[in-house]
DNA sequence: AGGTATTCACATGAAACTATTCTCTGAGTTAGG
DNA sequence: TAACTCAGAGAATAGTTTCATGTGAATACCTGT
């Protein structure tokens, strides 16, 4: 124990490289936000009727992960809060996240969640959902207001959801007698429109906006700004940041991962007690955020899901490509090792698809022919963590 | 040889079922007047 | 009679199961040369 004692003033005596991490956090709003000015003027010029009382238009905006799409939204929405607050205008903006579980991933929990925005408390369960729709409705028609929502990851709403809601939200403005409803869709699926209801896209994507992925350029400059903010000076190391952008715009300009690498760079650099992030820190950012990554899911996936992912990684340390057949069989087994009772194939093979969806497997589906047609899989994580994946599954299940 | 027809081993889809959590309603019960 | 309790009906949701149907191409099977 002794040789812990000293530990946390020796935390205190490191110098931080760190001056303010909270720039390199993906909630961070900076006061200027760097290329994306067309995109705000657009923006904005939709939204502006909303400060004279008259309705804005529906606002699609899509673009892929990490160009801004969310910031340059409640950029424009905050500034015009603001203005309309001065000048005594009624105007309320509601962000939500279509995408986060238990909040606003179902037609109930995203017309309670909008019913709560109001005050009224609605339970998670229980009710029918018409009647959370008509809770809603007459707190919003209360009073003369103008309301905007933001639906951020509207995609993830439809995929699990359908466009019924996205349907109702829009025709529930024209029984709104006092106040207004304006609807700002964001998606990162650029084909998302096409698959709706025509009724629901053309009432949805009155007005549309697109926004491109930044280029290699534009991300180096965004990361030179904002480390400058969060680091000391001269604590990063030539180079880094060029590296840095390269990486993110190799994965189609986002920026918001290529902020994350940089802080977690900084992280590494600081936990290792040096006084400058490197080149190879980006390297080992990039290796911990993944393993980070696909850890957590793991962890956070039901036991059933685990054993399937462990059947895998056991079969692809003998063979490269495995099929779902012998997936099956050896999750069989393991199954009854552990006592639990074995899902049905049709099951395991929704979960091979998840897992290709999470990105940890790589699913391809062949034909072989006479013998039939199956997925291919292969695992799709780096080398390095497969041992560690291992190990927690087997710990999770006090297997060996 | 060239052209169909089969066939495998799953994939994919839809519907229905299970279990859990939660509300609401109304019948029955209780306590006080 | 008003207040309270409590069981039962009904909802939402996640995770499955059941049943049905789809599918790409390596083989098997013809067919006429």
């Amino acid at each position: 124990m002794k040789k812990f004692n000293r530990f946390f003033d020796e935390f205190l005596k490191k110098e931080p490289l760190f001056l303010n991490k909270e720039v390199l956090q993906s909630f961070y709003t900076p006061d200027d936000i760097s290329h994306r000015d067309s995109q705000i003027k657009e923006v904005a010029n939709v939204l502006a009727p909303a400060l004279r009382m008259e309705s804005p238009s529906n606002l699609f905006i899509y673009g892929k992960t990490g160009s801004g799409k969310t910031l340059v939204t409640r950029y424009v929405t905050s500034l015009m809060k603001k203005t309309a607050e001065k000048n005594k205008i009624n105007l309320k903006v509601f962000y939500l996240n279509c995408k986060l579980k238990k909040v606003a991933d179902t037609e109930y929990r995203l017309m309670a969640q909008l019913a709560k925005e109001f005050g009224k408390a609605v339970p998670s369960t229980g009710l029918p959902t018409d009647e959370v729709y008509t809770i809603f409705y007459e707190a919003l028609d209360s009073q003369e207001q103008l309301f905007i929502l933001i639906l951020d990851e509207i995609d993830q709403l439809v995929k699990k959801a359908g466009d019924d809601i996205l349907y109702n939200l829009t025709r529930i403005n024209a029984e709104l007698k006092k106040s207004k409803l304006s609807i700002i869709g964001i998606s990162n699926d650029l084909v998302f429109v096409d698959s709706l209801d025509p009724r629901v896209k053309s009432s949805l994507s009155e007005e549309e906006v697109l926004f491109p992925p930044y280029n290699a350029l534009q991300i180096q400059d965004i990361l030179k700004k904002r480390s400058t903010k969060a680091f000391k000076k001269n604590t990063v190391a030539a180079g880094v940041i060029e590296k840095c952008s390269a990486y993110a715009a190799r994965e189609h300009g986002d920026a918001r991962r290529a902020l994350e690498l940089m802080r977690v760079a900084g992280e590494l650099a600081e936990r290792q007690c040096l006084e400058k992030i490197e080149i190879k820190h980006i390297d080992e950012a990039e290796e911990k955020i993944e393993r980070d990554r696909v850890l957590d899911i793991t962890l956070n996936q039901p036991k059933q899901f685990q054993v399937v992912l462990y059947a895998i990684v056991l079969l692809s340390e003998k063979r490269r490509n495995i099929f779902t057949g012998e997936i099956y069989e050896i999750y069989k087994k393991i199954c009854s090792e552990i006592k639990l009772r074995p899902l049905t194939q049709r099951r395991v093979s929704d979960m091979l698809a998840e897992l290709d969806m999470m990105g940890i497997i790589n699913a391809k589906i062949i034909s072989k022919g006479r013998y039939g047609r199956t997925r291919e899989i292969t695992l799709s994580i780096a080398q390095s963590t497969i041992p560690k994946i291992k190990e927690v599954l087997d710990k999770s299940f006090g297997l060996k």
